[in-house]
DNA sequence: TTATTTAAAATAATCGATTTTTTACACATA
DNA sequence: TATGTGTAAAAAATCGATTATTTTAAATAA
């Protein structure tokens, strides 16, 4: 019995350690730019040290960490200029995965779609179970493009949302503004089911948008 | 005095082993789907396990490798539908990147792409200076989008480009190829130059595919 | 005071050995 | 013959300790 689905292609399958760091990396556990005392996680996780270094590496080559020559390990700096370019390339690729995910998605694509945003919807999002919300959200926007017929587009897709999502979980998720994205989720199923290619890619430009805005006020809060 | 000029961004800090490694990986020097024996590698590469191990790990995060749960890793496979997909996203990928590249580029780019285009004309392409050639090639590529504004985007060109060479070099550069394709980097530069965006653009993906072309046969004459 | 050098401490990287897991093969059973 | 089980060999992953490097702090000189 596998604990996960196994992933469309060759991602590297994950140790529990590298997806323990990888979600509180993207989580905002660490400080931006603050150097990471390799002693002090191999205590909080309770690992090796050689277990802990492959997963650092990974991180670092996966972008969620930056490595220095003989000087261990970094969480990467966040800057206005980034989240804007990272914006920016999530509506360019997301829009292309929709448009080539609603020419080839089929029946059973229709079917999850359908699920993943009930299942979203459904969800509570109080703040002990954001967690939850969080992981079905990441769900419904792979499902979403997940036929596009492009491994590799999936695979920048993924890397921009972690990288996003560094910024756009620098506060909490404000009940009237999951309503609104709830709402353009909704309306994303109904373009995608009627096929509606140019619309849809339309709109998901504009939920990105709408996201950017978010998180651009987080940043700049935190700033 | 550094050997390497800093890259633009966080790109992580490499080891003697991870650039062996991954420059092997790209010439082709191991089959596509075998299995890596761990020890053959410390003895071949004359390093320590850790170091070889972090490499191996980062490969994979990277793409140049698939990891296996407990079963060390492997070459990934090679199949038309991954060419296909690398030359699409490249075409799209590259094409955008040169379009910003053309709106942001100064008078410093314009004096670099020149060098590199006079640089990768000259260049002997004799069997044994195949390495001088390609490092150049893909320097020239470099320049030409490296203004573009966006360190992601030019991450993920680096990294497709490191896919596709996987295919580009099944075989031998052909002198008449080569011909050709230098005869585009030529009017690349022109067209970068004289800020002609859209017809920069056309060109670009144009010479992908004919490098695209020149792959699938050499992937079909192996297969 | 400010800069430079030196020494000590801290931390990262590496190594060699051990443990765990997988694979291959022989044998037994249906 | 096909299928399953047990054992031995091989290989991968991990651990504990060592080595090398960087950082910090103190001391000396300008």
């Amino acid at each position: 019995m596998n604990k996960h689905i196994s992933l469309p292609t060759g991602t590297a399958s994950s140790s529990p350690i590298y997806d323990a760091l990888r979600k509180d990396l993207v989580d905002g556990r660490f400080a931006a730019g603050e150097k990471l005392a390799i002693n002090a996680l191999k205590e909080h996780y309770q690992v090796g040290l050689s277990p802990l270094r492959e997963a650092l590496n990974k991180l670092a080559a996966y972008g969620l960490l930056i490595q220095e020559n003989q000087r261990g390990f970094r969480v990467p700096q966040l800057s206005r200029e980034e989240l804007d370019d990272i914006a920016r390339l999530r509506k360019e690729l997301e829009g292309m995965a929709l448009e080539q995910a609603i020419a080839y998605g089929d029946a059973v694509w229709e079917a999850d779609l359908l699920a993943a945003e009930h299942r979203l919807k459904r969800a509570d999002m109080s703040l002990d179970k954001i967690d939850e919300w969080e992981h079905l959200h990441t769900q419904f926007h792979r499902t979403l493009v997940a036929p596009c017929g492009s491994v590799w587009l999936l695979r920048f897709i993924e890397q921009l949302h972690d990288q996003f999502d560094r910024y756009r979980r620098l506060g909490p998720t404000i009940p009237a503004v999951r309503q609104a994205l709830d709402e353009q989720h909704h309306q994303l199923v109904e373009l995608a089911l009627s096929r509606d290619a140019g619309a849809a890619r339309a709109l998901m430009e504009a939920h990105i948008h709408q996201s950017y805005e978010v998180a651009l006020a987080r940043y700049q809060a935190h700033a």
